[in-house]
DNA sequence: GTCCATGCTT
DNA sequence: AAGCATGGAC
């Protein structure tokens, strides 16, 4: 028996209009940490998943772990059911394949009810890559899918570079070229992530210093620690243009979580944190003159916050990130999370939950 | 080499828009004095002409003159890359058939570029008929896309006629005709422009006295003068519906100008024009009993302001001047042109520029 | 809450 | 190329 109970079906409207054209059918496997999809598209390229935590749930219970195989066509068609203002109540027994919807308003004037067949599928062996990235990079989702959006007007590729000059999209295509430059938002410099040790090397912008910290920050799930002192010798390790940045990247989901779905004003939470970690960051950012405090913060238009740690290099088809940038909806910011030939991560994080897409980079002039 | 920096694209997505439908391939000729494309349509019915006046820009240079043959689907495609507040910069050297833009976010963040291929293209030979019209009729462009979109919707062709009832779209379907009058703004008389001698005969509003005044008011060129005062006894000269007027026709361009591009109310300019000509006009319209003092200053829905030097009759396929009026979006009037025989002129003036359209008439009923 | 403009789909 | 739907602005 699993029962879930979300205050609105704003957010599982948002996910599957984002996904139901990449993949057509999916398990979601249901346990006590909340509900999670994972598939691969419908041409087996890329790999969607999506996560919605017990704990954003209004209530959630979930006896014991079972997969409710969807169509997801489907359950838009029910899911549209639903007025943005009704809260939606998911039940599934374990002895029947149905999955139960219950909409109700707010008034509880109107209650619908909805059972939607469930299907068995097959989990898709998913090899999900956890690796540690050399480059990520944060937008805002409009400017990311303005981007892909752009380009994918020229050509079918586009390739992506993270240098200390900052993040470059560029497609080449029959009629015209393209090239568009991301800037560190405000003018800073580029942040060199702080991982274990790998900085410490020369020219560790060159080089694989991320096999060296894996669990360190797996995907976006590490939590930020007290770690800034250590490091502090390390400052200008790549010319003077790459700068240590102290475990901000540790926590994008807290952040993004509310932006989104949080109706308060963009700076609510910010300021708090920012003082927060200023507290940390102080001696650091004294000593490098840096004129941002937090830049896990920044948010202002056009720029991006980007971390790198090595050069990164990667091509890809535009169709895909034309796709997955759907999901600008969910989340004001997107985050590319990069590794020269390893799959591409695009992360949107939103109040509750967190959708992924990895796509492989297209391999020499495919 | 040229090179043009203009505040925002908007203005060249808006021209794209308008023509690209109408021709595929053109040159855009480059010389110190501003950029000028010519075009006949692809079924060489029609000629575009667009001028885009080297001051308009925020930087202009051009070392010699040049064509940039452009594919306007490519360059449409390239321009719409430029968010609408960004600065676009069009470059383009001699030696290389390239064109090269720049975009450049205001916060500098991020820039854009576009490197397109350019064509070889043969000019066509474009003869611009270079007529004094008999008639001229200002309406917004809202009301002409409309008459002309409502029309195409019931026949081919609309028969255009301007006499001093005001000016009556008419077109004649299948199932149904339709019949569109517009009288003069206010319910002003027709004026009739006043042109050397020609008003003098008693019927000259159906007579040819177009020819006697050619140069006079050249295309939209013509100064204002200060003549008010020698035909004042003419009123009534035509059953006292034709009125002689002074030379307000003269300043379209100045006046459009600032309609769409400028940022201020749309009674600002106007205010300060009628005042200085109300002056001039006092006695006549005191005379006359008219309510208006100055009609080219009427901009209110549903009006026209009409100068009819002679009755005309013309027909024209609604195809293309449906096409004409996507114009609309970058000037609140549209100038219609006109005299029995030659083609029609459809104007568009805009902050620095100006777009032309000459569309030949159809000859009896064909 | 309504209207207009833009983007996407057929 | 036209119509429909969605998102943004007034």
């Amino acid at each position: 028996m699993i029962e879930a109970k979300m205050e609105s079906p704003v957010v599982l409207k948002k996910i599957l209009d984002a996904i139901k054209e990449l993949v057509s059918d999916a398990n979601f496997e249901c346990n006590e940490e909340g509900l999670k999809l994972q598939a691969m598209d419908n041409s087996h390229v890329a790999l969607v998943a999506v996560e919605l935590n017990a704990e954003s749930f209004m209530k959630y219970r979930c006896d014991r772990p079972m997969p409710l195989g969807v169509n997801l066509a489907s359950l838009t068609k029910v899911i549209k059911c639903a007025k943005d203002d009704d809260t939606v109540t998911l039940r599934a027994t374990d002895d029947q394949d149905i999955l139960h919807l219950t909409y109700e308003a707010k008034n509880t004037d109107r209650i619908a009810e909805y059972d939607m067949k469930l299907m068995d599928i097959d989990a898709d062996a998913l090899g999900i890559p956890e690796t540690d990235y050399d480059a990520t990079v944060k937008l805002s989702s409009g400017e990311f899918l303005r981007i892909v959006r752009d380009l994918s007007g020229l050509g079918e590729s586009v390739r992506i570079e993270v240098t200390k000059e900052g993040v470059r999209f560029i497609s080449e295509g029959e009629s015209a070229n393209g090239s568009i430059l991301l800037k560190q938002s405000g003018g800073g410099k580029i942040e060199r992530v702080r991982q274990g040790n790998g900085v410490k090397k020369e020219d560790g912008a060159d080089d694989d210093d991320d096999d060296e910290d894996s669990g360190k920050k797996k995907a976006v799930k590490v939590k930020k620690e007290a770690r800034d002192d250590e490091d502090e010798e390390m400052e200008e390790d790549d010319g003077g243009s790459i700068q240590e940045e102290s475990g901000s990247e540790a926590e994008p989901e807290e952040e993004d979580a509310d932006e989104e779905e949080g109706s308060g004003s963009k700076k609510r939470k910010r300021s708090s944190k920012a003082s927060a970690s200023a507290k940390k960051k102080t001696k650091t950012a004294a000593k490098k003159g840096k004129k941002k405090a937090d830049d896990d913060d920044e948010e202002e238009e056009g720029g991006a916050t980007i971390h790198m740690n090595q050069h990164v290099n990667l091509t890809f088809s535009l169709k895909y990130l034309v796709n997955f940038a759907k999901s600008g909806s969910l989340s004001k910011n997107v985050h590319l999370k990069m590794s020269n030939e390893v799959p591409l991560l695009v992360q949107f994080v939103f109040g509750g939950g967190l959708i992924s897409y990895y796509l492989a980079p297209k391999i020499g002039d495919e």
